[in-house]
DNA sequence: GCCGTTTTCGGCCCGACTGTTTTCAGTCG
């Protein structure tokens, strides 16, 4: 069992304590728990095996049991008893906005409801507002959160929201009365998808910019209005919300509304141990009752005597315990990057030339570009047979000699073929700068299978990266079920590179894989695979990615100079 | 149920909004 499910088991339980009207706070403890899981670097039964499970934040004696006990038979006979002891279905109410557990129990003790349909033909047949404490306006809310959920749109991933962003503050930046503009919220934190976009800024006319906001091109519909605050949705179903703020507490504001809620949570608590009370309106004395409004971010953090935490780490995921410790990581950052190692071109399925990209990198500062289009085994991507790809040398050797500020790496994305092996000879990758490996069919083999498959790969003497290690597409295709702990152990084992791969609908490595690289001392390439010039802009969000990862400069091999990082990949070529 | 450089017991983030209430519980972010 991964992280994530043994995560979810946790959840469930505290879903359901919740329903029967436990302690909020033993409810909290579940779900910190799991939190705790979800976002650890580490493995779970890695951990679990080394007998450390209490070494985790907020698993004490009790959840380690529970822990164990899902980890040694597959699933939790806890909380199997607790789904005896309710009412099945119960649960489903929750999802409807305005409905919380005690509503649920009440609505299925005096109604009988237990599931979404039911609730729906209640309260069309008005029997909802007869009961106490219940009113009109309750039963319409129960249908308007019904018809939500239902036409709800799915996260988006968060290089799909960037382009819609990105047009909405480049056109209200336009507005002589807009200050400060940012994005919060998880977009901020750089979380692979998104649910909705908060942005916040300050302005002496907040009448004026809420009104041009609403008048946007994008805005579809608008859902609310007001004098400093508007909630709209852009064509794709994404909900934009913008509010203007004092701008004396645009700090504390900013904090608040960045999250993440565990963040915030253990931020307040810690606050509290130092004598604060922390809130999006300021930072209070609790002796003195003393308020001082932050106006930036960097003061919210300074007054608790604590270093400037980067949104990308705020996850309630230790970022505190560094920060006290004086232990926070010093990020990588996009200037940090030299050069881009996974582009693609017209040579294989991309829709740049050669000379396109390696002008566009230049332009970026980069000082390389590797040049890795696909192997001749990916027909469907017109993968370069040998020939050509001799071919494609002769245009990098020439682009070589006439760039100045830019080198292009001879490079290739080989797949990796059923049984390990490279889909190009041996002599071939060898006279190249730079191979990268990647899985493209067979992806859903067993678990053992696949995971050998891609460590005999990673044996050959010139693979250079593992480029997306997982596999995932981002709301379209579960990562394969590999066994990511081996596969980071024999990277560093056999120094072979992981891939972020900055696509925005891959995003892979994720933040806690590669968190878990860096812990074991693996090294990172940061790239934007791109098909295009354009796509050279996805290095971002594999920086951000990065950055959730608590990767430093020295982690990422594409912050090296050329020199350095070619001593590293030609290595391989004496193993 | 977890946690502790004030604590092994007594705490546990903060505030807004909503609806239905005469003072607040439930829900949300």
């Amino acid at each position: 069992m991964n992280n994530e499910q043994v995560a979810e088991v946790l959840n469930d339980i505290a879903e359901i304590l919740e329903i029967k009207g436990e302690s909020k706070y033993r409810i909290r403890a579940y779900q910190q728990a799991a939190r705790s899981i979800e976002f650890m670097p580490e493995d779970i039964e890695q951990v679990y095996h080394e007998g450390h499970l209490d070494d985790i934040p907020y698993i004490g004696k009790s959840i380690a049991a529970k822990v164990a006990d899902v980890l040694e038979h597959g699933r939790s006979s806890y909380l199997e008893e607790l789904e005896e002891s309710i009412p099945p279905g119960i649960e489903s109410l929750l999802q409807v906005p305005g409905i919380g557990p005690k509503t649920a129990v009440r609505l299925y003790q005096e109604l009988g409801i237990d599931n979404i349909e039911s609730l729906r033909i209640a309260a069309e047949e008005h029997r909802i507002q007869q009961l106490r404490g219940m009113g009109k306006k309750t039963e319409e809310n129960i249908l308007k959160g019904i018809k939500w959920l239902l036409g709800k749109s799915p996260r988006l991933p968060l290089g799909v929201a960037a382009i819609l962003v990105e047009r909405i503050l480049e056109q209200l930046r336009r507005d002589p009365f807009v200050r400060n503009l940012v994005v919060v919220g998880s977009y901020r934190r750089m979380k692979p998808t998104v649910g909705d976009i908060d942005i916040m800024g300050t302005s002496d006319h907040p009448e004026t910019v809420i009104d041009l906001f609403t008048a946007l091109p994008d805005v579809d519909r608008i859902m609310a209005k007001g004098t400093t605050k508007a909630t709209v949705l852009a064509e794709n179903g994404l909900q934009i919300d913008l509010r203007i703020v004092p701008h004396e507490s645009l700090g504390s504001l900013m904090q608040h509304f960045t999250g993440s809620k565990e963040h915030n949570v253990q931020l307040r608590e810690y606050a509290l141990s130092k004598g604060f009370s922390v809130s999006e309106y300021g930072i209070t004395n609790i002796k003195t009752g003393w308020r001082i409004p932050c106006t930036t971010e960097e003061q919210v953090y300074s007054i608790l005597e604590l270093p400037y935490i980067p949104p990308e780490i705020r996850q309630g995921s230790g970022e505190i315990g560094a920060a006290v410790a004086g232990k926070l990581p010093m990020l990588v950052a996009q200037q940090d990057i030299c050069g881009d190692l996974h582009t693609h071109s017209i040579w294989s399925d991309g829709r740049s030339s050669l000379e396109e990209m390696a002008l566009a990198a230049e332009e970026k500062g980069y000082s390389y570009l590797a040049v890795t289009d696909h192997s001749p085994g990916l027909g469907i991507a017109h993968g370069l047979s040998v020939e050509r790809l001799r071919l494609q040398w002769r245009e990098i050797d020439d682009l070589n000699n006439r760039l100045e500020g830019i080198t292009l790496l001879k490079g290739s994305e080989v797949d990796i073929r059923a049984d390990g092996s490279l889909d190009l000879p041996d002599e071939i990758l060898k006279e190249l700068d730079i191979v990268l490996g990647a899985i493209h069919s067979g992806m859903r083999e067993s678990s053992d299978l696949i995971t050998e498959r891609v460590i005999r790969a990673m044996r050959n003497p010139y693979l250079n990266i593992l480029a997306h290690p997982t596999g995932r597409l981002i709301g379209s295709r579960e990562p394969y079920d590999i066994d990511m702990e081996k596969v980071i152990k024999a990277a560093t084992d056999l120094k072979v590179i992981l891939e972020i791969d900055g696509t925005p609908d891959r995003l892979d490595l994720d933040g806690r894989h590669a968190r878990r690289a860096k812990e074991l001392n693996a090294k990172i390439a940061v790239s934007s695979d791109a098909h295009q010039v354009s796509g050279l802009n996805n290095m971002r969000f594999g920086v951000g990615t990065a950055r959730r990862g608590w990767l430093e400069k020295r982690d990422v091999v594409n912050t090296w100079e050329l020199k350095e990082l070619q001593a590293f990949l030609n290595q391989h070529k004496g193993k």
